[in-house]
DNA sequence: TCCCTTTTTGCATACGTATGCAACAGCCTG
DNA sequence: CAGGCTGTTGCATACGTATGCAAAAAGGGA
């Protein structure tokens, strides 16, 4: 039943009385094959329905055509949205993507190690928990790599991130210019780049406006850790806004606010987030949010990606994809008009 | 610079004073080695940063190590989830995952075809908008696929579904027995199997209450088309109750029924989803929700995988992971017990 | 000690495709 | 008609690993 022997090429060269190259050739782009031939091959091929072999084909071309791509925190809107994107992009290449997901607690480096086992063209790190030892690592063996959503100090290493300092900087202006004078500030992750970036944007916008720094508690980028540090802060602090380095936080932060200590927002209360993701939009949350623009970012990441496997010497390039403040509801504003950036 | 030619098994064994196979046996678990061979072989691996070609492996096993996994709508959270623990049950296993993104719109049988190019060791569908033509193709070149959250009639495809007939039972039960009158329902995709399976309860659970069949609107598992279905249901149908045919539409719903149209939730109108996902359990929804349990679905996902791959000529099986009504506070619920199902 | 069993090792080949090379056909130019 | 050029085809080999087979080595029992 099973014996389902896959057909090769040449079992179709056979058919169509060629040889296996010409089916080969057939089979490539760009080669060069008379039309009778072709069509021959082509009617031979699908009355066996042969499919060519992408694995062997990797082996003698040493090019898999298939993308790694480094995820975790899919609870986090923003990412499943860039992952889909991604696909999409890459698939509209001809490429496929490898996933691998990293639990944030585990330490992920030998399962991509994993990963790279399957000669892939390239590697898009979108997780904060991979160190970039390993990124360095896979340069070094000539892969491309890209860090999307983040980056390190190593100069030796590409990326696309949005603008995450000026963000923060437009949120502190933001705040100050509607009078608030106790803004505090929720972190995600402490190590990653994103949330230090955030966080020195905003408190560096706050000074300028003349105001003192935050107060913080760190959320992790996580739900819970979002709910348990606003409690903190609104019980310790007396903030009279609060900036989330993301929209995930952000709407743990206004449930917190609203239904535990019965907040109005942004009557008692202003919130803002980070990265103005779906549910930023939902009437419920109606959140003001600092944008990340997940096409221009996708984009970037791909025309990189495409670049570097063309030609990998290419120099390393680091770009950064602007946002904007999208207003909205969940925080008061200014009552003139907007500071200009 | 990128000379760096991959090291090979060849140069691993040359190193070490030994032969190719010898190497290959190192790397492959149960295979006879002497522990001093072994030692030199890891030793020299080591120092030259080798790192088997799962590619070169694949083609002579003929096991790839990679499922294929289908997937649409990322949108709803539902998914995204799966796909995590998917990943990281199938890495524990050392499997990796070949992602495929589906555009609901486009035809996507093409896309997939260029994925089962990779010889992947089995298939995940748990996109609707896929052929189920084409599932059987699968099957029939002895390539185990499972249809997750999603079915067919045709007898040949294993699936692992929630139980979405006895969940939309449930539910009608549910707010019939809370003295409900005017009950309507939000469908999904109408091809769709689960949309059809939770309609088919509900209707019936509503019957057997003695209750007319429900007004309806496809919402098409989208948040617009579930936004607007809402609007066209409390224009004319004058509901006391929705039922969504997943927990992504309700909370549009919602948040249609109260800002557009000043409903209070449950006074005026009872909203009930399936799912049960995150956000359900945000305390600006707090969604009484049809439960599917994600773990034991992708358990049970996986196990089959597993078998299938062992031995592809198991029968095919069907699963039906149990659910249940988890109650909150956006339903009204009945004064005495609750009817035991 | 010898013979038999078990373990360890290397040789050689297979997996399915791409591609350099040579052979050949057809065509054009002069 | 010779010579050159372009386009098409098949042959042979390479890609990096796994594995059957036989040879060699290591034990084990009497």
């Amino acid at each position: 039943m099973s014996t389902a022997r896959r057909v090769t090429a040449t079992d179709v060269a056979r058919r169509a009385g060629t040889s296996q190259s010409a089916v080969s050739r057939v089979f490539t782009p760009g080669a060069s094959v008379s039309p009778d031939l072709r069509e021959r091959v082509m009617e031979a091929a699908r009355s066996l329905g042969y499919r060519p072999n992408a694995i062997a084909r990797s082996l003698i071309t040493r090019r898999s055509r298939i993308v790694a791509v480094a995820m975790a925190d899919l609870g986090n809107q923003f990412y499943p949205l860039v992952l889909e994107a991604l696909s999409a992009r890459l698939q509209a290449e001809g490429y496929q993507i490898l996933l691998f997901t990293a639990d944030p607690a585990a330490p992920s480096d030998p399962m991509i190690e994993q990963v790279m086992r399957y000669q892939v063209d390239a590697v898009v790190l979108a997780s904060t928990g991979l160190s970039s030892a390993l990124a360095r690592e896979c340069r070094a063996l000539g892969v491309p790599v890209v860090m999307f959503n983040r980056m390190t100090d190593d100069p030796d290493l590409s990326c696309v991130i949005g603008d995450n300092e000026r963000g923060g900087r437009d949120v502190a202006a933001f705040l100050a210019a509607a009078g608030h004078r106790r803004p505090a500030f929720i972190a995600g992750l402490e190590g990653s780049s994103t949330n230090r970036d955030r966080e020195r944007g905003f408190v560096r916008g706050l000074a300028e406006a003349g105001l003192a720094a935050p107060a913080r508690a760190a959320g992790h980028y996580s739900y819970e850790g979002a709910a348990a540090a606003t409690r903190a802060l609104l019980r310790e602090a007396a903030p009279d806004a609060i900036f989330c380095a993301n929209d995930h936080m952000a709407i743990a932060c206004m449930e917190v606010a609203r239904h535990e200590f019965g907040l109005s927002i942004p009557g008692d209360l202003s919130v803002v987030g980070f990265d103005d993701v779906g549910p930023a939009r939902w009437r419920s949350y109606d959140l003001t949010s600092f944008s990340q623009p997940l096409g221009p970012m996708v984009e970037a990441t791909v025309g990189m990606l495409l670049e570097f496997m063309d030609d990998p010497s290419l120099p390393v390039r680091r770009v950064v994809v602007g946002g904007e403040l999208v207003l909205r509801g969940s925080a008061r504003r200014p009552a003139g008009p907007l500071p200009h950036p």
